[in-house]
DNA sequence: GCTAGGATGCTCT
DNA sequence: GAGCATCCTAGCC
């Protein structure tokens, strides 16, 4: 399966979707500019079963999107300052989603340079944060659909050669859960060693 | 190398 | 009004 994800491979669960999602290729098209990293580190969240997820007390404004048809950028403003960007998943109804959390940066680096107030190529994109900062990632782009020419992802034949879990970061409910996955040695992880790990894969 | 603290505004109670 | 799926800097080993 190479090329652009279709909405099948989101309409699963997120903890699915999420494992599956490492080492594929996020692409950001905007006027000229194209920009493209690997996907090295992600978190699932599991909607209204999760307390850990913002669906957890069911639709409002803000989390609608994750409610409604996977293959669709969730994004959300946090702390006064940062943007986080999801892909919903799951079947149109349930409130799965996947949190971009680190890409290896592949094309279009001195763009995200320039974003990113010239630091070393593992900082630009090594947080839910820097990535959006990096893609031009923002409100405007809530609710995307990933099957269009503005941002999507692709799997160019990639294998992931190790993949790890361990708890996901920054949460006050939910922590217990090992539903963060990352390639395991990858330079470009928003933290070197877990804090908690879990497992490994081949 | 590490940790502590502050920035800053949206969302929901 | 509280809390937040974060990031950066300063200060100190």
């Amino acid at each position: 399966m190479r090329g652009k994800l279709p909405r099948r491979f989101y309409e699963r669960p997120a903890v699915v979707v999420a494992r599956d999602l490492l080492g594929m290729t996020l692409v950001r098209k905007s006027g000229q500019e194209l920009l493209r990293g690997r996907l090295v580190e992600v978190e699932a969240y599991r909607g209204e079963t999760d307390p850990g997820s913002h669906a957890y007390r069911g639709p409002t404004p803000r989390t609608a999107v994750m409610f409604g048809t996977p293959g669709h950028l969730y994004v959300y403003f946090t702390y006064g300052m940062h943007y986080c960007v999801n892909v919903v998943t799951d079947e149109t109804g349930v409130a799965g989603a996947v949190l971009l959390r680190a890409l290896e940066p592949l094309l279009g680096i001195e763009r995200m340079r320039m974003r990113r107030g010239n630091r070393p190529i593992t900082e630009l994109c090594n947080g839910p944060g820097k990535l959006c900062q990096a893609l031009d990632i923002g409100r405007e782009q809530n609710g995307l659909d990933l099957q269009g020419g503005e941002v999507w992802i692709e799997d160019d034949g990639y294998e992931a050669v190790e993949v790890g879990a361990s708890a996901r970061i920054g949460l006050s409910q939910g922590r217990e859960l090992p539903l963060r996955f990352f390639l395991v040695g990858s330079p470009y992880l928003s933290r070197r060693k877990p804090s908690t790990p879990v497992n490994h894969q081949p």
